[in-house]
DNA sequence: GCTGAAAATTATATGTT
DNA sequence: AACATATAATTTTCAGC
């Protein structure tokens, strides 16, 4: 059986996405529907995957984590692409990592607490089988993060594109 | 008066962080508090701002955002940085935009429909006031996406410098 | 700053259209 | 799919330590 999204579940997810602690009834006020409907709906979205989960912003800088900082690592991906993984998984200070395309082959956002422990990070990476080289960016400010995409843009890129999108649910029997 | 971050605190941030939407009552489990000391915690972390909100985590690619990338901008940032600024904020394919040292002045995260969608949105950058030039790198993969620091690795940090985090709180008249 | 217990609010389960 | 109702769970409030 498949589904698709409606308008109301992309208000949904917009609401969520500003506050991932709003209340069901909060929601169904928002949405014009009743509290199960809205958490039928909810429901839905996080069993489908379309909601991966509900997290906290916190301002690191407070927790003593003062540099922010975008490195990229030019890895030798074809022979050191499991050992460079579990490296990246093992480190706390790597926020995220994403395999691109340009120049080096990974792109890191690192927080840590000064340039001392920058410098030791740099090392410990550049020590790890299959790392070429990297080339680290400072983080002086943040203009925007979105934490989620608004419902406005999805419905136009839908419209554009006149389909429904659609999704999988557990196949039920006959 | 000021107040200062213990390990209890510490936990329920990391707590929040791993599910954004845990009950208090789950939270008073985790820390061995009751559930008024863990809610009046709560308030005073974001009273405090080292927790800015609470987001959801979706699946762009499921709400037809196939393409992913980090956008490297040159901006003559002395002379346009007001309407640069203006110009991201309008744009809803920029998710997240940062300040930063190196090669351009500005990185941002940028989630699109399709290469269409990503060229038309890089010759509407390139024609901005004050923007030299761009260089793309597409996201291939997510290799890690922490949304949280540990309390582990905070703590670390505290013992290391054998401080307390503080805080401001609202001055009480004496 | 923490707790227990009452009061208010919110979420879940069930049956109906 | 959505709703109303009933029931269960959670959160808030507040007095007391």
């Amino acid at each position: 059986m498949s589904g698709h999204l409606d308008l109301i579940d992309l208000k949904i997810i917009e609401s969520l996405g500003g506050n991932g602690r709003v209340r069901l009834s909060e929601l169904a006020e928002i949405v014009g529907l009743s509290i199960p409907s809205v958490s039928e709906r909810l429901d839905k979205l996080q069993k489908n995957g379309i909601i991966k989960g509900f997290t906290t912003e916190v301002d690191e800088r407070r927790l003593g984590f003062d540099i922010q900082a975008f490195i990229r690592v030019r890895v030798d991906s074809s022979k050191h692409y499991k050992s460079f993984m579990e490296h990246v998984m093992k480190e706390d200070e790597i926020m995220e990592c994403y395999s691109v395309t340009g120049e080096g082959s990974h792109i890191m956002k690192v927080m840590t607490h000064n340039t001392a422990s920058l410098e030791q990070f740099l090392s410990r990476i550049q020590s790890w089988p299959g790392v070429l080289g990297t080339n680290t960016s400072f983080v002086l400010s943040q203009l925007k993060k979105n934490n989620c995409i608004g419902a406005d843009i999805v419905k136009k890129n839908l419209q554009d594109r006149q389909v429904l999108l659609t999704f999988d649910e557990k196949r039920s029997r006959k």
